[in-house]
DNA sequence: CATGAATGAGTTTTCATTCAT
DNA sequence: TATGAATGAAAACTCATTCAT
C-alpha cells in the first residue's frame, strides 16, 4: 500500500461516517478501523481531526469542480454553460451521495461558517470565479436580470441543493429528463 | 422564576451555543450555565441532549410557522400568498439568525436526515400542507408549472434558504426591496 | 394519613425496590413516588438513605424475631424448641420473600459487616441470645455435639439460608413436609 | 507490563475494593488508580462496569472449581470426595477472604438473582455438576438421604459459607482440626 | 408538616491524541 | 514509518439532599 494509498483509505472512511453519522458519531478509531490503518496513523497524515475534516472538505470540493469543468467550454452561450454547469451538479451528488451529505455538513457547521468567512475576507475561490463569469456575462447581454451575483447564485443553485437533498432522502427522483427541467426551470428565476 | 420560563432559559441558552459552536462546541454544563440553572437541571427538563436538541428544533420550527401565518389569508390570489410567505421566511430569519443557523445545522446532520424520513413515512407535516396548497392551486389554475410539489419547493424556497445563509454571513445585505425583488424572483421560476 | 403510616409507605416501598433493584436500583426519588410522599418527606423520618436502610433492617429483624417467638415455650424439649424454630424462619421468609432478599442483600453488603462487627464487640443482640439457649442446654443434656455456638447455628440455620433462597429463585418448592423433614436433618447435623 | 498484567491489575483492584466498600463504594476511577493504570483502560478490557464486575465474579468462581479438584478423585468413597471438597472450600476461602466477600456480595445482589435463573433455564454449570455426582451417587449407594440435589447441597454446604462468614468476621477462628470437625458434621446432616 | 423542584458533586463513559515498540 | 494500547481530560448523566413554598 503506498503513502498516497493510506491517506485515500483513510479520507473514503471518513467520508462514509461523517455523512452517515455526523461529525460526532464518528470517533477516529472508527475511522482508522474502517480505513484498515492504526489509529496512530492518521496523525501522520492529518494534523488532528479537524484538519482531516477539513481537508477532505476542499477535496471533495476540488473533485466537484472538476466535474463540472469536464465538458464545459467558455465559448458556449450563457444559458448553455449554465445549463451544462447546473446538469453537472445534479448529476454528480446524485452518483456521490456522500459528498453531498459531508459537505452540507461541513458548510452548515462552524466549520463552513468559519470558511465562508475566510473567503469573505480573503480573494474569492476558484468555484465562485467559475460561477460569477456566467452570471456576469449574463448580465453584460442583457440576458439575466440585473441582480447581485450571490442573488443569481441562490437563485439558480439553491433549488438544486434543495432537491439533491430530496433526491438522497428519496423523497423525489430524479432521472435525467426532470434533470434537465428542473435546470431549466432554475435559469428562468435569473432571466430577464 | 416559573417553571416555564427555566425551560426556556434552558432551551435560549442552547440555541445560542449551538447556533455558534455546534452541537459539540456545546457541552450540558456550558448550556446550564448560560442558563442559570444547574446543570441537573437541565434533565428535568428534557430526557438528555439529543431530546433537548430535538425539541428546540421543534420548538424552532412552529414559532416560524406561526410567524408565516401572520396576515395570510387563503383567499388571496396565489402568487400574493407565495409572495407573503416567500418575503416572511426571509424577513423571520434575518430577524432571528440564530433561529436559521441552528435549523440549517439540525436538518442537515443526522437529526434532520431522520426526521425527514419520518415525515415521510408518517403524514405531511403543517408545514409541508401550509406551501402544498399554494403550489397545488397555481398549478389547478394553469399560473404554475407542471411539476412535482417538491420541485416548486425547491424552486422557490432554495434560493431563500441560500440568501439568508449569504446575509447572515454578512455576504450581502438584505433590505425590504431586495426581499421583495428576490421573493419575485422566486416565483418566476415555477410560473409559467 | 397518620405520620406513622408514611413510615410505614416509605418502609414498604424502600424493602420492595430494594430486594429487587438492589442498593443502588432504588434511588430516593423512586422509593417516595412508590410510597406516594414527596422526596423531601423521606427525610422527615429518615436522616439520610443510609440510615433508612439501617433502620429497615432492623425491623424487619424485630418482626421475624416476634414471629420465632410465638408459640415457642422455653419449657420444650430442646429438639422441639429447635423445630420451631428453624421451621418458624422457612415459613417466614417463604411468606416474606422481600423480606429474605432485603436481609441477605443487607448482612452480604458493608453495612452488614459493620452490623456484625459492632454486634461482634457490644453485647449479643436479642436474636443471639434466642438461640443461644437451645445450644447451650442441647450440649449441656449432651444431646449435641460439643461445639462453639457459632458453629452450631452455622450447622443448623446454614441450611435453610441456602433452602430459602432456592426456593425464592424457584429452584425448589418447600411444602410444609419438606420444611419438617429438612430442618430434622438440619437438627441431623448437631446431634450426637 | 503486558496486557493481561493490566487486566489482571484492574480486577485485583476491583476485588479488594468492591469487597470492602460494596458495588458503590467503589467508583472505576478508584479502581483505576488502585490498579495503576489510566480510568479508560478498564474500558479497553471490560465493556462497562457491571461487565466488570461479573467477569470478575466468574474468574473467581473459576479459580475456587480449580482448586477444589486439586487432589480430588472420583475413584474415592463419596465420604471421602465431600470431606475433600468441603475441606477445600474452607481452605480456599480462608486464605482468600476477599474472594469470599466480593461472592457472597454478588450472590445477594441482583447480579446474582440474574445469574441463578440464567444457570436455571440453561444446563448446569460446571460446578453444579460437580457436587451433583457425590451426592446422586450417595443416594445410590443408600449411604445419603433420598433428598433433592439442592437440599443436599443446602445441607452440606450452607454451613460453610455461615462459618467461612463468621472466621473472616472474626467471630470464630478456623484452624484444620475445626475444618475437618465441621466437614464432617455437614456430611452427618445428610448421611443416613 | 409536607412537598417536589432545584441543585451540583460525583459517577460512568467516551474519545482525540500520544508514544513506546 | 506504522501501530494500537494507553491515557486522562472532558463529556453526559444521576441522585441524595436541601429548602422555599
Amino acid at each position: 500500500m503506498k503513502n498516497t494509498d493510506k491517506r485515500e483509505e483513510i479520507m473514503r472512511a471518513a467520508l462514509e461516517l461523517i455523512a452517515e453519522h455526523g461529525f460526532h458519531g464518528a470517533p477516529m478509531a472508527m475511522i482508522a478501523d474502517k480505513a484498515g490503518v492504526g489509529a496512530g496513523t492518521i496523525y501522520r497524515y492529518f494534523e488532528g481531526k479537524d484538519a482531516l475534516i477539513t481537508e477532505l472538505y476542499r477535496e471533495l470540493e476540488g473533485k466537484l469542480l472538476a466535474y463540472l469543468q469536464e465538458g464545459y467550454s467558455a465559448a458556449d452561450p450563457t444559458r448553455e454553460r449554465f445549463l451544462h454547469v447546473g446538469a453537472a451538479v445534479l448529476r454528480y451528488f446524485i452518483a456521490s451521495p456522500l459528498h453531498f451529505l459531508y459537505m452540507e455538513q461541513y458548510m452548515n457547521s462552524p466549520f463552513g461558517i468559519a470558511l465562508k468567512r475566510d473567503r469573505l475576507l480573503g480573494q474569492s475561490d476558484e468555484g465562485d470565479l467559475f460561477f460569477k463569469s456566467i452570471f456576469e456575462e449574463g448580465m453584460a447581454q442583457k440576458v439575466l436580470k440585473e441582480l447581485p451575483i450571490f442573488v443569481h447564485f441562490a437563485l439558480t443553485f439553491g433549488p438544486l441543493i434543495v432537491l439533491i437533498r430530496d433526491h438522497i432522502l428519496g423523497l423525489i427522483s430524479l432521472d435525467d429528463a426532470r434533470i434537465m427541467q428542473i435546470t431549466e426551470a432554475s435559469w428562468d428565476g435569473v432571466k430577464r
